[in-house]
RNA sequence: UGGGCUAUCGCCAAGCGGUAAGGCACAGGACUUUGACUCCUGCAUUCGCUGGUUCGAAUCCAGCUAGCCCAGCCA
């Protein structure tokens, strides 16, 4: 944004420019503006790096990649990364590849493999033709070992899981070296291919790095780059017995599809050396960059797989795409958009210190997002009646509304009017508080779209509940007419009795207790008991009645709803609230 | 008490030796057929702390403090 000091200066060199005048300086003018304009935008850490590189000829393109493990559902936390690395690629004109780091068959299956694809084009990632499996190289990582073998710089262990753990040393003692650190070339290759050959059960054996078993960096003490695992790949089937190791293999993925900039989260720092020392190693001409920036965090919702894993199973989530979550798939099921996210990623900015992010800027995003591209319609969550005593009994007049008064674009509506309404319970009360601006006997106020009305009183039941709400009308008020007489205070929405559609209204709150954090001392989550409110008996203007699975609409004065892809039904609409609307007006509790 | 990283407003986050951008949130006010939106206004004499260098320090140096990460044959 823009610098006041830094404007300053370029101001007055400007002012002695437009004195002296000559063409040189006219140059120079043009270079000042220029720099100006480019430093009205910040730029993040990784993009002043690749900036860098650039310009010292380090590289001459960008290409990224996101590189998930098909082990689980992509949660906001990975849009984060999924953006910033195809944003960047695009930014620069460079490439973006998807990746499924799939070298541990234990963990990985292929429904998750569709699934994350399917996020990340929803998101709007587009890795065009280059979609690829770490698994596809495993011939050339086996090859790279085999070249370290014979450079002299990995060997065969024959210590047990136990024995390694002891021989690495802990985070203040150095580590002691591997009784089989010595052996042969030959030996090594004899063994590493009887591991290949699967000669050896689970465990029995191992692939280090030869690298410094006293390093401070605990990832340097020779760490283990193939692993024994008898096991069917979802991608290779039973082809290999020996996997890599992350390590290992993440830094051969990169360079052999020309990965610039591989951009990972902060945990992984520690990892570099060995990164660089494995590309190093092992030749590779064009040596990716690995960069590190801090996850993101977002206060009051839940990623750990764990805890979701948890609340399916103890019914408190209906799924991974439960509305409440923050899965990819519960955000686009809740009606979120792609560009909100994108939004919120970009507001959220990328640094490398832990931060979480207020819930209240993916709201922001979402509101911001949705405001004139969709239509307002009237829908009533807690249903009355309202009655208008001085409306002709029978007669149904049809009026028009604008379906976004903020874009013309988006057109006009029509919507049945009669002498019976449905208004929302919260819009009356029989004594009102100060500054409470919606119907109360004596009260004028516009219902939207139509008339106002003045409210006569109310009929109730024998526990004392309201039952109908009595109001006439001034036919002179009509909406659309021009009639500037009088104004009120309040506006309320309603919908016709007879023409109402009825729907069920899913009201969310976040799932986790905002006042108390996330974990209670015991480590449980602290969840909010009102996460969940279900409206069984709302009524919507008939235009809502062929909404679609995933079609949003905002709710005049209450907010953002989508309808349920899941629930819903031909006829029963199932609504999900994205979003409420922001207010200033807190009703009193009664 | 090994190594790596981070510390700027309630929450994000610019800043890169020339005297604290911006957004969210919040608070006032104007406008209003949504108590919404929009528009104004306000919101860090101070940058984890303490010293030092400098005409000048959030930015450089030294020391401290706090937080995060690392001892998977996970990624």
């Amino acid at each position: 944004m823009e610098n006041a000091g830094g404007k300053a200066i370029c101001c007055d060199i400007r002012d002695m420019a437009d004195n002296i005048m000559s063409e040189k300086e006219q140059n120079v003018n043009e270079i000042l503006e220029n720099k100006e304009e480019k430093e009205t935008v910040s730029r993040n850490f990784i993009e002043q790096i690749i900036d860098k590189d650039l310009a010292e000829g380090v590289y001459d393109t960008v290409h990224t990649r996101f590189p998930p493990e098909p082990n689980g559902y992509l949660h906001i936390g990975h849009a984060k990364s999924i953006l910033l690395n195809y944003g960047l690629a695009k930014q620069y004109g460079g490439k973006f590849n998807m990746r499924f780091d799939d070298t541990n068959p234990t963990k990985e299956k292929t429904e998750f493999v569709e699934s994350i694809k399917a996020d990340i084009q929803w998101l709007g990632a587009d890795w065009e033709d280059r979609l690829f499996f770490a698994s596809d190289y495993f011939e050339q990582m086996y090859e790279g070992a085999v070249k370290l073998i014979k450079k002299g710089k990995a060997y065969v262990s024959d210590l047990t899981a136990d024995e390694m753990r002891e021989y690495r040393g802990t985070l203040t003692e150095p580590g002691k070296n591997d009784p089989n650190r010595d052996r042969s070339v030959e030996e090594n290759l004899e063994l590493f291919e009887k591991m290949k050959n699967g000669e050896f059960a689970d465990g029995e054996k191992t692939l280090r790095a030869k690298i410094d078993m006293a390093s401070p960096n605990i990832n340097m003490r020779d760490p283990i780059i193939y692993r024994v695992a008898h096991m069917t790949h979802h991608n290779t089937g039973d082809k290999w017995c020996i996997y890599p190791m992350y390590d290992f293999a993440h830094p051969i993925e990169d360079a052999i599809e020309g990965i610039t900039h591989s951009i990972c989260t902060l945990e992984f720092e520690d990892h570099r050396p060995l990164y660089d020392w494995v590309v190093r190693e092992l030749e590779y001409p064009h040596p990716p960059k690995q960069i590190e920036f801090a996850k993101m965090y977002l206060t009051n919702v839940v990623t750990g797989k764990r805890y979701i894993k948890k609340l399916v199973e103890d019914g408190i989530v209906d799924g991974w795409d439960d509305p409440r979550l923050v899965s990819i798939a519960a955000l686009r099921r809740r009606g979120f958009t792609p560009e909100s996210i994108k939004m919120f990623v970009e507001l959220c900015g990328v640094s490398k210190s832990n931060s979480s992010a207020d819930y209240a800027m993916l709201e922001y995003c979402i509101r911001e997002d949705l405001k004139l591209k969709r239509p307002r319609m009237m829908a009533v969550l807690n249903p009355v009646k309202l009655i208008i005593d001085n409306y002709p009994e029978g007669q149904t007049e049809m009026l028009e509304a604008a379906n976004n008064l903020e874009n013309e674009e988006m057109g006009t509506r029509q919507i049945p009017f009669g002498r019976e309404l449905y208004i929302d319970r919260e819009d009356f009360m029989e004594e009102p508080p100060k500054k409470y601006f919606r119907l109360f006997p004596g009260n004028e106020v516009r219902l939207m779209n139509a008339y106002f009305v003045t409210c006569t009183g109310c009929v109730k039941d024998e526990n004392g509940n309201v039952t109908e709400v009595h109001c006439t009308y001034d036919p002179e008020t009509k909406c659309g007419s021009g009639f500037t007489g009088r104004k009120v205070k309040g506006t309320i929405h309603w919908v016709p009795v007879k023409e109402a559609v009825k729907a069920e209204v899913r009201l969310y709150e976040n799932i986790i207790d905002e006042e108390k954090g996330v974990y209670n001392e015991d480590g449980s989550l602290n969840l909010n008991p009102d996460s969940l409110t279900v409206l069984k008996e709302c009524y919507l203007e008939p235009a809502l009645k062929d909404a679609k699975a995933y079609e949003s609409f905002q709710f005049v004065r209450q907010g953002y709803f989508c309808v349920d892809a899941k629930d819903s039904k031909e006829g029963e609409p199932v609504f999900n609230r994205i979003v409420s609307l922001k207010s200033s007006y807190v009703l009193p509790k009664a």
